[in-house]
DNA sequence: GCACGTGCTGAACGCTCATTCAGATAGCCT
DNA sequence: AGGCTATCTGAATGAGCGTTCAGCACGTGC
């Protein structure tokens, strides 16, 4: 058993201190993913990150801890994915139905409806989780708004209600998205981004 | 300490045995609507009750024997009520109207969204309840679109899309309610009656 | 009057799981 | 070299909770 190259053997604590708290991290995510916030143990954490359960206690405080560290991550990364995606888009029109494909399933957080559906029922009996989610849904509606004024302004949308499209366009895509979530047989990306996208054509009155 | 009226000291086990069951069964509906599927335990089921846990216990064979029995009261209720709503109603846009409200919260099943979350996230990991879903979503779709077909039938409709606009329509109701059964502060029942039924105006080309 | 089954209770059992803790290891400062 | 601290582990602890169980009450059939 030599000292090996440079980590060593044993504990592998040589340095990335911070590295292993992130894979602790990303292995909540899963967890949470996989078994749901209810279902998420200390022990499924350590396992998937590979690690011993007191390394998850350690780097945060408890199991709540984890979760809650687990929820923030999800936020920022809602966030980096909308700015980036949609500033990647040039006009409405291509911004709009750039969001009708996000909604389907691209992205790492914005796309991942079972992690949305256990973030709502957690916001039920959490006040963490109910801030979050109402900020995340916020923002989101707030794009959506943005995305159609800009295209009032630019004469590519025409909408009776522009408020009230931006509200039922946003309540759509998640209606649509338990659908998805929950591996509904009627229901696949493709249609989702469809029945979204004809809505969002009827709602905002756009020409073909 | 004389023998009392009727029904005995001690054990008011008496008569009624399936009364209390049925009071079980509502005590089991109560706890998950509060507490959640994750968070129901025994002890809240008796005490909401106001029997001991031995005897909730004894009329379902375990916790999951309950939640699951409350699971299908629900389904019973919703269809009850589903179908008691819409025969009361004459004309298909009378019908849509009542759909409107009935997704606002009338009716003990149907509008209880916290309850239909959670029946949501269980359905993520629990088979059982993911039939029930699936069954519940497939019957309230149904009923839209009946009410559409009756409504192009009697010209009061004109879809261009009229499956889509069905499955749209059902879909939106479940995300205006999941702002809904969050408290989100931008939605009351009355907004969510109005958004819905707007939708409905534009989807299947109402004249007012 | 007496056994018996049903309804019901409260205490006890045992398991799962978060959290604590007593170290082991390794870099770092002096 | 020799402490000191940060990182990490595996086992121990203890609380919470579902389920079991021994027994009480009471109505029913013999």
């Amino acid at each position: 058993m030599a000292k090996g190259t440079l980590s060593s053997s044993g504990s592998l604590s040589a340095k990335a201190p911070e590295e292993r708290r992130e894979r602790i991290l990303r292995a909540t995510v899963d967890v949470v993913r996989t078994r749901g916030f209810a279902g998420a143990r200390v022990s499924d954490i350590a396992e998937a990150a590979g690690t011993s359960q007191g390394l998850v206690l350690y780097h945060f405080r408890s199991l709540a801890g984890a979760l809650d560290a687990a929820l923030t991550l999800l936020e920022d990364e809602f966030y980096d994915d909308l700015a980036r995606d949609l500033q990647e888009q040039v006009g409405p029109v291509e911004r709009l139905r750039h969001m009708a494909d996000l909604g389907a399933g691209q992205g790492p957080a914005v796309g991942d409806w079972r992690l949305w559906l256990e973030l709502w029922v957690r916001a039920l009996h959490d006040p963490d989780a109910r801030e979050t989610r109402e900020s995340l849904d916020r923002r989101w509606r707030a794009a959506l708004r943005e995305v159609i004024a800009e295209g009032v302004a630019s004469a590519d949308f025409d909408p009776l209600d522009p408020d009230g499209a931006a509200i039922r366009l946003a309540s759509l895509m998640d209606g649509l998205a338990i659908q998805l979530a929950l591996d509904d047989p009627d229901m696949t990306t493709q249609r989702l981004a469809d029945l979204w996208w004809d809505a969002a054509v009827l709602e905002l009155r756009m020409q073909p």
